[in-house]
DNA sequence: TCTGTTATCCATAGATCGATGGAACATGAG
DNA sequence: CTCATGTTCCATCGATCTATGGATAACAGA
């Protein structure tokens, strides 16, 4: 069992297939593929990410570039880990909903940290499109930097979520206030609505998070912030769109999931 | 240890995800996964189908029951698996992707089988849409009868690969023949159209299979099969047409895969 | 009630996996 | 060349998983 590429070499689809699943079935796993969805790190910054030691992550992340779910680049003396595709992240995308609408204990989870309430109203992709175009909203990313900078909505500013507190000053109060973050799963924008809304301001999450978006063929817009300032500068200014792979027919593709 | 339902009270989100992952490490659940997403399916029929004893399938069962991707239905002495949504078939399609796009020994495996010549000529749904409107194609499906009956494409007809050879002649050797399966890991379809273009028919396999014709919204009849003799009635007979869930947008939801 | 069928449960033995500390390797800076 | 840093590799121990045969439970029919 030396030469994976070819061992196992009597091995079925099933068996392939099997290959990708081992990599879901530890819960650090996931959480490490969820991260790499979002922007690619080194190996060091995910150990500390999801608290696990530096060879025990790299263990990981062994198995999971086996399966060819990630890819890696190498910079000076240290190594960068990203998902290997668009293809991985609907799988994460799709194994998340698959919890969101099967796993009770997910729905009992979400709400015990209290983001069970204020979910209900979301603010869709299309109706955020619309608005931000109205220019009556403030975009507010409130995941770490350093995931804003690997794609972010186009117009929207940088807030992670531990700096939201002392930035208050930075958002125009007369606007209602979107946040979203990683996705359906992610506490980071629910939390932060829930904080804006202690201060009366005006505050909703958008429905799922940037990978939903990006999948929706939206635009995404990656590099650093601008000064952040002028809370809606015209969309479609983006640094870098997306290449059009995606069709952009945007406005749900996929099929509604919200209870 | 006991009662599932609460146990690991104090799990996170990502945890409660691995045990979805959990039933996708094995090859044989995802094997029997992939089968309860064409039609729901006794114990023992299921063993028998993947080749597994009967005490193992019915553990590998449990398992996916405890993860919530399949229910059950009693009927007299024995026991009918299905799978539990909508949401499960997305995620196997998305593995399914997944291992098309990413392991290469996938391919290699298709092609070695000799699906991969002809699988460059598809037909896409949009087109097979069109062209049955028109009447001018035989769209036949080459499952099992089981899987035929527990939904199917209005208008195809059903003929199991096994039985194809022998039922031959109940083709109109005037039109093309559009033979669809189980998905794109699937090859009965491309055996059925090698068999049929052995023949000097004109034959193409439809992209992807049942699962992606429903979820990409488009009507699914149940039921038993017709006499099979006239080769195109009207679509949109469908005896029971898919509930509304889905945006019947159709054509193309996913963005495509094929290389 | 007794019997045959179908599915689940159980105990066991062999295989695989995960975490960990320390060694080994590659790279860049003196 | 020699160090320092970041990452991977390795050996090990403990935990978990799988397959299997046989016991048990649910059900139908006489």
């Amino acid at each position: 069992m030396e030469h994976e590429t070819q061992a196992d070499g009597r091995a079925g689809l099933y068996e392939q297939l099997a290959r990708i699943g081992k990599v879901v079935v530890h819960p650090k796993r996931i959480e490490l593929l969820d991260l790499l969805c979002q922007a690619e790190r080194s190996v060091e910054a995910l150990a500390q990410a999801v608290g696990l030691k530096l060879s025990t992550a790299s263990a990981h992340l062994q198995v999971m570039r086996q399966a060819r779910l990630v890819e890696t680049r190498r910079e000076g003396t240290r190594v960068y880990y990203r998902a290997a595709g668009e293809e991985v992240c609907r799988f994460v995308t799709a194994l998340s909903d698959l919890g969101w609408a099967r796993l009770a204990e997910v729905d009992q989870i979400l709400r015990a940290i209290g983001a069970g309430s204020e979910s209900a109203e979301r603010v869709t992709r299309a109706e955020l499109l619309e608005r931000a175009r109205s220019g009556d909203v403030v975009v507010i990313d409130v995941r770490p930097i350093e995931e804003y900078t690997a794609g972010h909505i186009p117009g929207a500013i940088s807030l992670p979520l531990e700096h939201l507190e002392a930035r208050l000053g930075e958002l125009d109060l007369g606007l209602e206030v979107v946040a979203y973050c990683r996705g359906p799963l992610c506490l980071l924008a629910p939390e932060a609505v829930a904080t804006l809304r202690a201060r009366g301001l005006r505050a909703r999450c958008l429905e799922d998070g940037l990978p939903e978006w990006r999948q929706a063929g939206l635009p995404v817009t990656t590099g650093a912030e601008r000064p952040a300032a002028a809370p809606s500068p015209p969309a479609g200014r983006s640094r870098r769109d997306t290449p059009a792979t995606a069709p952009a027919d945007g406005h749900e593709a996929r099929p509604g999931r919200r209870r």
